[in-house]
DNA sequence: CCAATATGTTAACCGTGGTTCCCGTTTCTT
DNA sequence: AAGAAACGGGAACCACGGTTAACATATTGG
């Protein structure tokens, strides 16, 4: 069952009413990452499901919706993380961002397919949602970027925004090649990867 | 100028006959970067050149062949440069591997455009070339990968490859997020990222 | 001067795939 | 049991965009 990692949670919770719904999210995230959004028809969610073509229409308004869906679950779990680890920032930023690192690690690996989905497929999403979701991300993106110049004073603004654009990066590669299955030693590798990214003696 | 940077170089050497052929090349590849491929018409490539339309047919046999060419250009960059870097991989390979990593970090952002087609866009070929390509693409991080582990024999296999796709794709990552136009000193801090990355230590 | 070639233009074609229509069947509620 | 609501199937619709067709012009070489 290493294929079909986080959504694996979404269906067992399920009332009746409902589970197809989050059966559609399942097989669609499979898809969109394995051939990408726009190779994947309607017709191929629907057969993944068990049902043909159309009746997809029954549960969602269209395919964008899906993807949208999907992101903005991704984009939740992101934004939820982020500010647990940064919770006690006040108390002991050095902590904070390794707290950070680690959850960030561990997460990403987990819900291989909503991190993928998030970063890659975000463009077909019409220009409005688009801008709100890439505007969040920014955000989060930010909030990282403080933390890590509280911890480092001596790097600049472009440093940090390289530095934290860099380890999100470096995850998606990582996931995306698809290196290995075991997801353990990934999160490991990843973790000490990006540490020595941020603890990286400063370009200029 | 700092929009259209290195394919600039390829309509300066022209001949009168394909130089036209040139302009296209340039002028898709800065769309693709902005839109993605799926969002840009043959129409829009026509009208970026100054023609319009199925004129683009007389110079390539369709909009695939287009974003073949630039890949084919992108690829056929990066393997002779690591060729140059891996030349003295004998006398001295860590010294190769810090040539390699100047390189890289110089090349990528100089091409930014040809970087960020070539790792994005290359699921729209079709079946054949994309299989290809990619498989070019493997051999050349297995030779960056097969440099890292004889500088640094304690490394796994596997913790050399997510280095060496963790590296590659922190490049792209931050050349997509347009931190800044200052490609020098995008150039800087990549390096010192790369070469963190490379020396830290394994996480296993 | 006159084919032949290179290069464009506009209009039409057409395959694809998301979406809508219309009609059955199952399920839940009263 | 009956009607409503949820759910599903198959056929048809339709917009979009890559491609082709049919038809100019201009340049070139013999």
């Amino acid at each position: 069952m290493a294929e079909s990692d986080e959504l694996e949670s979404l269906i067992s919770q399920g009332r009746k009413h409902g589970v197809r719904k989050r059966v559609i999210l399942l097989q669609a995230a499979r898809l969109f990452v394995e051939r990408g959004y726009a190779d994947t028809g309607i017709d191929d969610i629907g057969a993944a499901v068990g049902i043909s073509g159309p009746a997809v229409y029954r549960h969602f308004p269209g395919k964008q919706a899906i993807l949208l869906a999907l992101i903005e679950l991704s984009l939740e779990r992101l934004q939820e993380g982020t500010q647990a680890a940064l919770a006690n920032r006040d108390r002991d930023p050095q902590e904070a961002l390794i707290a950070l690192v680690d959850w960030f690690s561990r997460s990403s690996v987990e819900n291989r397919s909503l991190t993928l989905i998030m970063q890659a497929e975000l463009l077909w999403l019409p220009e409005q949602d688009r801008r709100r979701l890439n505007r969040q991300m920014r955000q989060i993106r930010e909030e990282w970027v403080g933390l890590l110049i509280e911890v480092r004073p001596e790097l600049s603004d472009l440093a940090a925004r390289i530095a934290v654009t860099s380890v999100m990066g470096m995850v998606t590669a990582v996931l995306a090649a698809r290196l290995s299955d075991d997801i353990r030693a990934l999160g490991v590798h990843l973790r000490a990867q990006m540490l020595a990214v941020l603890h990286a003696p400063a370009g200029l």
